[in-house]
DNA sequence: CTAGTTGCAAAGAGTTTGCATGGCG
DNA sequence: CGCCATGCAAACTCTTTGCAACTAG
């Protein structure tokens, strides 16, 4: 969608790419860069960049809208992801359990998942761990 | 949290259960409910029905939050839920499969999905149909 | 140079809140 | 009758948009 590299879209990216497990509202990442790049800009580069799908849009349990980076990602494409309600982690579900959801979901319910937009959110190993102690 | 059983609480509850399998915002509920109750008592209800668990509040998709009914529902409790993005309709997760996938997540990823707060997205079987012919 | 992009400020949409009035129990 | 909930309007927050200035290619 853009068609010039610019500036502010440079740094928008290296930012999102180096958070790249952490859920950051629209408005978290345009305070944190607020000296280098207005709001607006940042709005509207977050937006092109969910519509070609470097980024993806979900929302945090109770509230807010969050983005979080994902292409150019390794291990992202293609899987489904996990975050914590307590720490707001993601986590990438491994493979023979999502086939075996994918799988079940679309022969048993007729439902055919997308991977992409859904996320399962509960408490991750790190918490739960915590929680006994 | 509510002490008194209001006539807009009688109002929204059930209009909340005439539309168990949709996904409403909280303004399409004020707005169909404009001449009945004021919008501030339909947002005010339903944080307090939320906080007593009688209503979920998710996102739907690519934009802003929604609620829909869910408790005092036969089925609702303790299912995991998926969301059509065409026709927008809640569907519930045979156990048999949700099962394996909450059975899945704990032993191998050590994480502890929450049933509530998760919906799954995909597209459902009758639009999936519709698609094909 | 030319069109896409930025920044700012103003406009919108959705949600929350203060306060007087009204209604449940 | 006392207290909670409602209604209304104002306040807020988050997001979008118009437009002139800037800049990548």
């Amino acid at each position: 969608m853009p068609k010039y590299i610019t500036k502010q879209r440079k740094i928008l990216t290296e930012y999102l790419s180096e958070h790249p497990d952490e859920s950051l509202s629209a408005n978290q990442i345009a305070e944190a860069l607020e000296s280098k790049i207005s709001k607006s800009a940042v709005y509207r580069n977050l937006a092109d960049m969910e519509a070609e799908g470097k980024v993806r849009k979900t929302a945090q349990g109770s509230g807010r809208e969050v983005y979080y980076q994902y292409t150019d990602n390794e291990h992202c494409r293609g899987h489904l992801h996990m975050s914590c309600k307590k720490c707001g982690k993601t986590y990438h579900m491994e493979d023979s359990i999502a086939e075996l959801l994918v799988e079940g979901l679309s022969e048993k319910e007729n439902f055919s998942i997308d991977k992409s937009e859904t996320v399962l959110y509960g408490i991750c190993g790190e918490c739960n761990k915590e929680v006994e102690e």
